[in-house]
RNA sequence: GGUUCGGUAGUUCAGCUGGUUAGAAUGCCUGCCUGUCACGCAGGAGGUCGCGGGUUCGAGUCCCGUCCGGACCGCCA
């Protein structure tokens, strides 16, 4: 070891000893008579002290000639502070130096290497190494760490075996795009990289390991947002013998431990509430239930001189409480919000509960005793708002929901550093599609049906509810999964309701099918978003800072410069031509 | 595929309805400073206003195109 100890180490009981650090120079503070050097390793920073007539004078001249971020190998005595920093842990003591060597240089980093830095993301992106070198990207990554570790202390304590399955596998019509590998040995074949391991855990149920888990890296061809990587990690289970309470027991036992051990936050047990119930009331599968304000529904107002009310499908609304005092403009941005073409509401109906009466915006068409009898079924007080939207369910719930957020956001009652985590159950098996003309499933095509639903799968397969289940943690969804088919009839069963033939079913997941003739238990499993759920409980919007390098938004990494062409000889060797 | 915001000094940004020499902060360089720790003080250097075209007497500012980045919708079994 070059070093004796690391920067963020030494303390007031370390005093008069010998040491030898090493580390990069945050800054120097030269005060004419005094230097002293910030030197920092990823263990916090250490003070290095020179004073003209008590250190070597070559030693201030070399000093004044560090620039920021050398790397530096220093002697020294360890001292305590005449004046000591209690925002350091090291703040106590400083080193002085007997000796210097400059074990690197540095150019000057294209931005600051500081907790607040100036670096916007695109630089940050670019020069990613030196980011990694700020304290709270550091903490996320080490945030990071400890998440995995507990995941998989937790999971080996109840047995679960880590299993590693293949990267290089098979492409799939179902879900997300492919990202496709070339087979140069198999000219015009290609691979595909795991969407998740699905099939290869199920199949490992069959083999009878019947806990299986692995934190892996899964890959979607899919356009980015800011907790969306085309590469990203999951947590992922399976079971075996198991009911679908056993598998929510299990994993929100993984969260409270997780929350327990990295947050030092016990939660409570997790609620359940149904798909149903999340659209109904919070227009959203992945309700943030940091707060309350759900929607309350007025639809059937029948008979009243507004017509945009006699027609609709949906009328709902939120109660805001204490905005009644919203301004004119306020109210008008809340309006424009809605009718962004991203939520898409035509308009919004607002009531002010203000001194015991009401002021809406259709006051033309609703008397008092109207609004009042509107207030009380939202059970709005004095100083309330209530804002309402109609139109075709679907779309309005959502559009209420997004609203909902808003408010939320707008009263403060989404801290980051609470937290409100659910499961939601019972989602439909089976969702339509505008696009292909079918129903696709909601999950994936091995989810079970509910077996009380069996029957209407013929008659209303949109009606048809799934053993599956998300676990959502404030608006977040951080995990889902299913009670999985485990026979050949039933199986087959769902991928001719997905619109396959036999023999495409057949093709693409025969040897799933085949399997499950060869004695396979009764199964099911769970996946988390690792990523999602460490910036969740690192309390930050974006994924990013959670992976070490990461890509943009437009799925570049812009260090390496990724994607990029390969050579013709790469090309002919694959067999590929590309064309456009 | 679409919506939207942005691109000005190394960096983060300001720059009004078009008008003379494009500013601030920070970083960088020089000098001063013996208890700083976001040290302080004084001075200095640093710009093809993303790129191309157009309108105009005149464009950082307006228009069109294009490239780059952020957020979002679609998409994400």
């Amino acid at each position: 070891m070059l070093r004796t100890h690391t920067c963020g180490e030494l303390r007031i009981s370390d005093v008069n000893k010998q040491v030898t650090l090493t580390g990069w120079v945050q800054r120097t503070r030269d005060k004419g008579g005094i230097i002293w050097v910030d030197l920092r390793d990823r263990y916090g920073i250490t003070q290095l002290i020179l004073e003209e007539g008590k250190s070597d004078a070559s030693l201030i001249e070399q000093v004044r000639q560090f620039g920021r971020e050398y790397v530096i190998l220093t002697e020294g005595t360890v001292s305590e502070r005449l004046s000591k920093n209690d925002k350091l842990a090291t703040g106590d003591i400083e080193v002085w130096v007997k000796s210097f060597k400059v074990l690197n240089t540095s150019k000057n980093p294209p931005f600051t290497i500081e907790d607040n830095t100036d670096g916007g993301d695109d630089l940050r992106m670019k020069y990613r190494y030196l980011d990694l070198r700020r304290t709270p990207v550091r903490e996320s990554l080490q945030l990071r760490h400890k998440m995995a570790q507990q995941t998989r202390l937790y999971l080996d304590s109840l047995n679960f075996i880590e299993v590693e399955t293949p990267v290089l596998i098979k492409s799939t019509p179902e879900g997300a795009r492919d990202f496709v590998v070339p087979s140069r040995i198999h000219n015009g074949e290609f691979y595909a990289l795991p969407q998740s391991p699905q099939t290869f855990k199920q199949l490992l149920m069959v083999s009878g390991f019947d806990r299986y888990y692995q934190i892996v890296k899964c890959f979607r061809d899919e356009d980015l947002r800011a907790d969306r990587q085309p590469e990203f990690t999951q947590i992922d289970c399976e079971m075996a013998f198991i009911t679908q309470e056993d598998i929510l027991k299990t994993f929100e036992g993984l969260i409270v431990h997780l929350f327990k051990t990295v947050k030092e936050i016990d939660i409570p047990r997790l609620p359940h509430m149904t798909y149903a119930d999340a659209m109904k009331y919070y227009g959203s599968d992945k309700p943030d239930t940091r707060f309350d304000m759900k929607f309350v529904e007025i639809t059937g107002l029948k008979g009243t001189t507004f017509p945009v009310f006699n027609d609709a499908e949906f009328v709902a609304g939120i109660s805001a409480k204490g905005c009644a005092s919203y301004t004119r403009k306020q109210l008008d941005e809340l309006t424009e919000f809605v009718k962004r073409p991203q939520i898409g509401a035509k308009g919004l109906i607002y009531v002010k509960c203000e001194n015991g009466g009401y002021k809406s915006s259709v006051d033309k068409f609703f008397d008092q005793a109207a609004l009042a009898q509107w207030a009380q079924k939202f059970d709005a007080k004095d100083g309330d708002l209530l804002l309402i939207l109609s139109g075709v369910k679907e779309k309005t719930q959502k559009a209420l929901g997004e609203l909902r957020l808003l408010m939320g956001t707008q009263l403060g009652l989404r801290d980051k550093n609470k937290f409100s985590a659910l499961w939601v159950i019972d989602f439909p098996l089976l969702e339509w599609n505008e696009e292909t003309n079918r129903f696709h499933a909601m999950h994936h095509p091995f989810t079970s049906p509910k077996p009380e639903d069996f029957p209407l799968l013929d008659s209303d397969p949109g009606k048809v509810r799934a053993n599956a289940y998300d676990m959502v943690i404030n608006g977040t969804e951080v995990g889902g999964g299913s009670i999985r088919i485990h026979d050949r009839p039933t199986q087959q069963l769902m991928f001719t309701k997905l619109g396959f033939s036999e023999e495409e079913a057949k093709k693409q997941f025969g040897f799933l099918m085949e399997a499950f003739e060869f004695g396979a238990p009764p199964h099911g499993g769970i996946a988390f978003g690792f990523d999602r759920l460490c910036s969740l409980f690192g309390g930050a919007d974006s994924i990013r800072d959670f992976i070490a390098f990461p890509k943009n938004n437009a799925g570049k990494d812009v260090m390496i410069d990724t994607p990029s062409t390969i050579s013709e000889a790469q090309l002919k060797e694959l067999g590929i031509r590309v064309v456009t």
